[in-house]
DNA sequence: GTCGCATATTTTGTATACAACATCGCCTCG
DNA sequence: CGAGGCGATGTTGTATACAAAATATGCGAC
């Protein structure tokens, strides 16, 4: 396994406790606690705080400090749209890429990993499901989708994914529960439709699937609060 | 005027040198150099280096540096239609906004500074168009984007915004010339329809403005490469 | 008792210094 | 003559130390 810097292992934490809750909106983030906290220096949580400032989850004033960015809660509806155009585009990009390496015989190296990656991750999905541990099936569904991005080979996707899916997963975080396990199998459709080279069928599974993964989002959300949440 | 902390100019100017082209893809971005060049210590080369890597415009590995991320210009039509969606996500929220402040009492101090700003930018953009100084009207192009996601007042479209904004600059940067001068009266539609609240219209205006913005960057791509410049 | 101001404390911003790792060149051995 | 190991060199990663700014504290005046 390759090893990461302390830089990115202090901005992972302080983003999944900013997602997972554990870092309310408007949290202070002290520097010198957060490097107690993670047993280093200032230097390397400076850093996180700003990739985390890059992607929107931390805001930061000068002489000031960071502190959590307010939840993206009320932008949910066009977080999803922007998602559902921006995966539709991967995809396809995924399925051009695979139609390109099976005409021609490009190499492509960086191919063949990730499309053995993504085996990996749906045989783990299934197993998941088997065993009815349902709540790990979200982090093997981000990873799924963020594999399918590295596969269309485009670093300015997957930067973008990674800003969207991170707001999204933060909007999941006030609920409890996800979109359950039925979900699961429409991955199979799309990796079918990408190794098939089938741009068009593959953009229109990817984006019927984000619009029911945002579908169940809202119907969870007023199931739990009828009121609309917008003010 | 506000001062900015010597990572933040150090991260504009980069990023600058990125878009326009200064520094081509895959360029060596070492700390030291920047630091002489910028006359600062290598920690804010290094914090500025972090903002720009999770902006998606340069890539970095552990003990090895940072490098210029390839251009998007793979991903044009991607970004396009993203950028669409986006947009138009963000002039909708500032016409809801506007309708919510002048019926209700609503206080929204925030509102009025930048609105006013959009006014100075149209007045500026006018001006430049008068006196044929069209070089100058991209960036108040980009800033008059910016202001409009700004009276949305949802900081993560925001900082999508920024990010894709980023890398369409990018793609401008490999042409020499920018759409005309006959774009610019769509702004004044656009902040009319916001003004009055006229969601729809709003958004419809926005979406039609950035269609024609990508039709012209593609119209001024065929006329330079008559060769098709996917692969 | 409250407001305002000066000072003290805390926190952020930056520079310097050192440690860890990668890279390149050279030398030895096959 | 080429391949592989080994050290020299340079670059990145992190810690410590100090400077600059904001916030908190306490005193005095009204």
């Amino acid at each position: 396994m390759k090893s990461e810097s302390s830089t990115v292992i202090v901005a992972a934490r302080i983003r999944t406790d900013i997602i997972s809750g554990v870092l309310p909106p408007r949290s202070k983030l002290g520097e010198a606690a957060l490097a107690k906290q993670y047993s280093v220096s200032r230097i390397p949580v400076r850093e996180a705080l700003r990739s985390l400032e890059a992607e929107g989850l931390v805001e930061s004033r000068p002489y000031s400090g960071s502190v959590v960015a307010p939840s993206p809660i009320e932008d949910a509806e066009d977080l999803f749209e922007i998602r559902i155009v921006l995966e539709a585009a991967t995809v396809r990009r995924a399925a051009r890429r695979s139609a390109a390496q099976s005409c021609e015989g490009s190499p492509d190296p960086g191919w063949w990993p990730i499309r053995k990656e993504i085996n990996e991750i749906l045989a783990a999905g299934d197993e998941v499901i088997a065993e009815e541990r349902f709540e790990d099936l979200a982090v093997l569904n981000m990873r799924f989708h963020f594999a399918i991005a590295e596969l269309s080979g485009s670093l300015s996707l997957v930067s973008l994914l990674r800003q969207i899916s991170g707001k999204i997963e933060w909007l999941y975080s006030l609920n409890v529960t996800r979109r359950g396990p039925q979900a699961w199998p429409e991955h199979r459709e799309i990796i079918a439709a990408v190794d098939a080279g089938q741009r068009d069928k593959a953009s229109d599974l990817m984006a019927s699937h984000v619009r029911r993964s945002r579908d169940s989002y809202f119907a969870m959300m007023s199931e739990q609060r009828p009121e609309d949440p917008a003010s």
